[in-house]
DNA sequence: ATATAATGTTAGACTAATCTAATAAATTAA
DNA sequence: TTAATTTATTAGATTAGTCTAACATTATAT
């Protein structure tokens, strides 16, 4: 365990370098709202402590300890969600602020016995999934609405996006993770999707079906 | 809100002003176990800050802000307390380490939901008071059991420490809060106390009953 | 291939929270 | 009522996390 700042680091270089395997001072930066010269001293505290590896102007990587560490920080913050969904009743849009602050907690009793009264799931609230206590993640294909070929029939695993902006405007659109829908229409000059839930026709822009995840492969 | 460390002070000297409406410097110091300099430039900031009065050489009072402040977080760690016996089946002498770090949670939503699903309770699970939203406290009367008369039957109402090596101690007694007890006898040499609760007797020693808070007067 | 732009690093300063050492005030004891 | 002891304050240093300004390197565009 590093400082509050120090694990706020660690999983935004963990989330940012998911993709390539490494990140670059600038993205942190941008992430994290802080000026690049904080970024890079702070990186170099975390590569003197071995979270990452890094050499001057190269990017940014996870050692196995830093991944580790993201891993249970990850962890904690997507069982705080799915707890404070499923046990305390709030909604997905407004669970994501709290868990930031939750995820910070130190006490293995206090997560373990979430985990329990969750019956060990596999997902939180937004269909990310939750590493256990080692690490481990369940994988399961998925892939963006945007991508998907009229005429199929998909079912809603997940959102890319937690911001309670993005979340009320599903709400408002009666989306929920579980939902199987079908691609009606794509169109070509804006990339919207029009779909087809329980008899009724959305229509979502493009910016709202990229960051809807569903089952399957892209054909 | 203040910082986290901010909270804590202005918890502590809540909690040590609370007899005598003052507390002084060295208290701080030991209570939250820094040095004497550091608490005099902190109490500096917080009045500065407005939470509390002070003048050099002067006990240190807080202000009705300040007030204010340490029951909102009383009142969350009370909450927080309840919430992870009652909902998540922790142990009460196992909750105060982890309510120590929720108490800073910042998230009325959070809260207030917690409040709502513990049915609006009027007590933590050691059996101290809950301010409401506004900082009222519900008061009771209450007194150590070490300045009970002999014969006397009474009710165990709250403990007066959170410590687990005195709540572990109180569970191997088989003592909680709410039992009835009987006081059958007090040594005068140094001062245990023995009680009887249903049929069995109890022998405590006088550090352990001073800590236990009872029903009714020092009659 | 050189100039320009973008990105990253170093240097130096600031605030928050802590410390030790030195000094001052208040309290207690002689 | 002085002297000794305890308690409090000031001064100056340290670490974490941040910033701005200046400089260096790498990437991009002419
Ligand atoms: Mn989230
Ligand atoms: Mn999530
Ligand atoms: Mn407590
Ligand atoms: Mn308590």
């Amino acid at each position: 365990m590093g400082t509050l700042t120090e694990e706020n680091y660690i999983k935004s270089i963990y989330s940012l370098s998911l993709a390539t395997g490494e990140v670059f001072v600038s993205e942190l930066a941008k992430k994290l709202e802080v000026k690049l010269p904080t970024v890079n001293s702070m990186v170099k505290k975390l590569a003197a402590k071995k979270f990452v590896a890094y050499a001057p102007y190269q990017g940014i990587k996870l050692t196995d300890k830093g991944k580790k560490e993201a891993l249970a920080i990850i962890r904690k913050h997507r069982l705080a969600e799915l707890f404070l969904v499923k046990v305390m009743g709030l909604g997905w849009e407004e669970v994501h602020e709290i868990a930031e602050q939750l995820e910070h907690v130190n006490s293995e009793r206090f997560y373990n016995r979430m985990d329990e009264l969750l019956n060990y799931p596999k997902a939180d609230p937004h269909g990310e999934p939750i590493p256990d206590t080692h690490g481990k993640i369940p994988t399961e294909k998925r892939t963006p609405l945007s991508a998907q070929k009229e005429g199929k029939k998909v079912k809603i695993i997940a959102v890319s996006v937690d911001q309670k902006s993005f979340l009320d405007h599903l709400n408002a659109k009666g989306l929920q993770i579980g939902d199987t829908i079908m691609i009606v229409k794509r169109e070509l000059f804006d990339g919207s999707v029009t779909i087809l839930k329980s008899q009724k026709e959305i229509v979502l822009s493009h910016q709202v079906s990229e960051n809807i995840l569903v089952s399957g492969d892209e054909t």
